[in-house]
RNA sequence: GGGUCGAUAGCUCAAUUGGAUAGAGCAACAGCCUUCUAAGCUGUAGGUUGCAGGUUCGAUCCCUGCUCGACUCACCA
């Protein structure tokens, strides 16, 4: 990419004099060559520690010999020696330059050709058909969203699907529980919520009548053998719960290549089975159909309940059989809860055993639980929270700060209500996918509405406020001073260097972010990127009339800044606002 | 009981995967709106990184043991 290439030249220029002083190749001292910690310590520092043991000198001895002999110009202004360290000092003018003007300049809608020629197909999201969209869910949806996202900046082809949750006992559970108590009016007005009310009720009333249970397996068993009235009912359910779902979805700006959800499947099941038996992996244990894992000291896989009706891991097998048939990816990634962790070690070793070499492509990508105070979500018991209550909830707070700003400022009849409503919209988004996101994913969350709605500090409030700042100057800038014309513009001072510094960290944070399939990485970087811009513009005023050539400097730097705040936000998922 | 993950400032979390004096935000306290949007900025205070060992020049990070918590361990997904 074009700007870490300019960068890189500051880089070079240390490995190449290193290279000729000592027994190390370039390589070797690329990598051995690190950021120091804190600013005064310089902008690259060499550790002579391994050099130790080779040269049989202390490592500060080996630092004040190696300093005399590097040539500084014009890439660097100081080299210093900070006991075993070689600490390197930039040009700030010339860095600040390099990273500025080649972001400007760069305008590919990827970061890296990391992910050229390769598939990746990512799996998430995934809600069970007839619960709501609670705001568990919301983690496998960000989390895979914004993967999705990182890897397709990364040059990789990504196939986004998701695996509803559209077959399985609960089906009979919710057959069961419509039948006995179910109105088809009161299902059309308000379907989620009603099945809810349903599932719900079918569990509270198993208590006395354990009897339920039965005819709830019996049900599902009949929607697998395809029995009329289970597959309308079936099929109603899912239409009703699929308009909601997409309804959020569009809300979150979230969509997929393929709604392949676990009925999909159903009529590839059999085909596993034989495959499986053929290579004879399938036992009979207590009536139900098993792949004995004992040997792997797992439990074992069910492939068939007692009445023959399939499980999931079933279906997981069908799956990934097909989507290997469809893509021949060169990763296959599901981001699903770290409860389901034995599952997947489970089906990945069914695949191992059936010979399949491309299960070592597939990953599960575990994240934590999201918990009440008092305990676990639970849909069974209605302890649940609907993420749109959720999002409501933070777009009405927005609004009203919206409003409030406004009438401070004296412009209250200046915005449309559906202008103010499409903002509050976003911000409101904006919060609650912020504060997913930032979290390391394997970390349970506490559920917390003041935590969730607050809109200072580190969130994604800030982030938009930071951005909507950037944009505001823009636009102050061409109505003010005229068009903005950045050629040729020579940067004269080194306030902006910190910020510079932050900018040049952009791709290797993105590509470190989809290494290890973390976006919090990237929600860290911009938080850190917008505290260095928040306290340099807030010390330099960009527009200044009585000084031209020095606005035009200092807004190389706002352009920069919103090109890679505008491009991180969108890599989670978060659509960046130019005012709010 | 077995397995997995986690434990860092009063609270919520970082620490570029083994490096220099462990950093942010919230809450608290003290300042800053005749200057591009105060959803902001500056400063103060806050630490035996759960406990005990080990590996080495060096450990929040790796190894062992223990404590606490979450999840999970055959017919739910």
């Amino acid at each position: 990419m074009v700007y870490k290439s300019m960068i890189d030249n500051f880089k070079n220029q240390i490995t190449k004099q290193l290279k000729e002083l000592i027994p190390l190749s370039e390589e070797e001292i690329s990598n051995l060559l690190e950021v120091p910690p804190k600013q005064d310590m310089g902008d690259y520092a060499f550790p002579c520690f391994t050099l130790a043991k080779v040269l049989r000198k202390a490592p500060p001895k080996i630092a004040e010999d190696l300093v005399n002999q590097l040539v500084l110009e014009p890439y660097f202004s100081e080299i210093k020696v900070v006991g075993p360290y070689i600490n390197f000092y930039y040009n700030k003018i010339l860095y600040i330059q390099s990273v500025l003007k080649s972001i400007i300049d760069w305008d590919q809608s990827k970061i890296s050709s990391i992910g050229d020629g390769k598939t990746i197909v990512i799996d998430f999201s995934s809600p069970n058909i007839a619960k709501p969209f609670s705001i568990a869910h919301l983690r496998s949806t960000s989390i895979g969203n914004s993967l999705s996202l990182i890897y397709k900046y990364m040059g990789y082809h990504v196939v986004k699907i998701n695996h509803l949750g559209d077959w399985g006992t609960s089906f009979g559970k919710l057959i069961v529980a419509y039948k006995l108590w179910g109105k088809p009016e009161e299902l059309e007005s308000n379907p989620i919520k009603k099945l809810l009310e349903l599932y719900i009720r079918f569990h509270k009333e198993l208590d006395d009548k354990p009897e339920l249970d039965d005819n709830a397996k019996m049900w599902f068993k009949k929607l697998e053998d395809k029995d009329d009235e289970a597959t309308r009912l079936w099929s109603w359910f899912k239409d009703l719960s699929l308009k909601e779902f997409n309804r959020m979805y569009d809300i979150l700006g979230v969509d997929f290549d393929k709604y392949w959800g676990e009925s999909f499947y159903q009529d590839k099941i059999e085909g596993v089975l034989d495959l499986l038996n053929q290579k004879r992996l399938v036992n009979e244990s207590q009536g139900a159909t098993i792949v004995d894992l004992g040997e792997y000291e797992m439990p074992p896989v069910l492939l068939k309940k007692q009445d023959g009706a399939t499980l999931y891991a079933t279906r997981d097998l069908a799956a990934a059989l097909f989507r290997w048939d469809q893509f021949q990816f060169d990763e296959m990634i599901y981001v699903v809860g770290g409860e389901q962790e034995l599952h997947f070690k489970q089906v990945f070793k069914v695949l191992e055993l059936m010979d399949f070499q491309w299960v070592s492509r597939c990953h599960h990508v575990p994240f934590g639980l999201i918990q009440f105070k008092d305990g676990k979500m639970s849909t069974r018991e209605g302890k649940i929270i609907f993420l749109e209550d959720v999002i409501e909830k933070a777009k009405s707070l927005a609004l009203q700060k919206i409003e409030e700003t406004l009438m401070e400022k004296g412009e209250s009849g200046q915005l449309s209500n559906e202008e103010k409503n499409q903002r509050a919209l976003i911000v409101g988004i904006s919060s609650v996918i912020f504060s997913d996101l930032k979290n390391h994913r394997q970390r349970d969350i506490l559920f917390d509405w003041d935590e969730m709605l607050n809109p200072k500090g580190e969130t994604g409030i800030y982030l938009q406020y930071a951005h909507a700042r950037l944009s505001g100057i823009l636009r102050n800038f061409s109505r003010r001073i005229g068009d903005i014309k950045t050629d040729d513009i020579q940067i004269s001072e080194a306030a902006s260097f910190d910020i510079a510094k932050e900018l040049s960290l952009f791709q290797e944070r993105i590509i470190h972010a989809g290494n290890i399939k973390e976006p919090s990485v990237i929600a860290k970087y911009l938080l850190d990127l917008g505290q260095s811009f928040s306290t340099y513009y807030r010390a330099n005023q960009v527009i200044n009339e009585q000084n031209i050539p020095l606005s035009y400097e200092r807004l190389l730097t706002v352009l920069a800044v919103k090109k890679i705040l505008s491009d991180g936000l969108k890599l989670l998922g978060i659509q960046p606002l130019d005012e709010m």
